[in-house]
DNA sequence: TTGGGTGCAAACTATTTGCATTCGA
DNA sequence: TCGAATGCAAATAGTTTGCACCCAA
């Protein structure tokens, strides 16, 4: 791979966001919006070392952040210590399967949630998590 | 306190669970149910402290994940690295003031969540968690 | 009495940070 | 060239664990 002379929308997209458009970083961008799919930290670095095999824990967690910060990617708590990153960034929920750790978007149509409780006047929502944890009904 | 001769009824309830009631337990769970709030398990452990100081963080994590595991709290996962345990165990929800930390139930019926999307048969709901966070509106 | 519970400290996991080196523009 | 970005390792935060001592039954 030759990041910086091949894809040149994803170093545009990263440059239009004031994002300087490093090899690593754009390594990382490339696993992410490519396999578009939420991916742990931890994922995203053994799978950006296939591709380059010098970036390091802390860019990871660097590029990330700085992703985060940009509102390129969003953060998703799935459970204690479970972070995983979602290159979705449109309003959308999730339904989690506890045993094998799958996540599928939902979208908030499909969730009936159309409604919010009137909060409190003078307040603003700044965003709306839902996780449905699901599990396979065992027929034993 | 006298936490072996007082409070009979959380006594009661403990062993009613296969939970040795312990000094520090009682002492947990007292702190816990009276002050029936949301804590973290830091917040949980300096308010034990003022009643008894000799609870130890360990004691602490390991009695929340005892409750945790006999179903009498549940852990609620706010924010990377923000848990807090929360004593209502009922289905409900909750809105999260990201400015002050605050935390607020919210009943199901308020949400209108009430319709859950179609799930793939052969999975069965094993709970959903709704975070909404709000911030004051700056009428800047 | 005695096995489970506790305190302490060390271990562990996930993430952040300081600093010298390297790289993009 | 030169400041920003990186890699490394050390630091940090939150939580768990091993082990000797202690206490509830």
């Amino acid at each position: 791979m030759e990041p910086t002379t091949a894809m040149p929308d994803l170093i545009d997209q990263l440059r239009g966001c004031g994002i300087t458009p490093t090899k690593q970083r754009i390594t990382i961008a490339d696993v992410l919006f490519q396999k578009k799919q939420h991916v742990s930290a931890d994922q995203l670095l053994e799978i950006v070392r296939r591709e380059d095999a010098t970036v390091s824990r802390a860019t990871v967690y660097n590029t990330l952040n700085l992703f985060l910060n940009k509102k390129l990617i969003k953060a998703l708590i799935i459970d204690k210590s479970k972070v995983v990153y979602d290159t979705n960034t449109s309003i959308h929920h999730h339904i989690y399967n506890v045993e094998t750790g799958e996540l599928t978007d939902v979208s908030p149509e499909d969730l009936g949630l159309s409604e919010l409780p009137q909060l409190p006047s003078g307040f603003e929502v700044e965003g709306t998590d839902v996780v449905i944890r699901v599990r396979r009904t065992h027929s034993t």
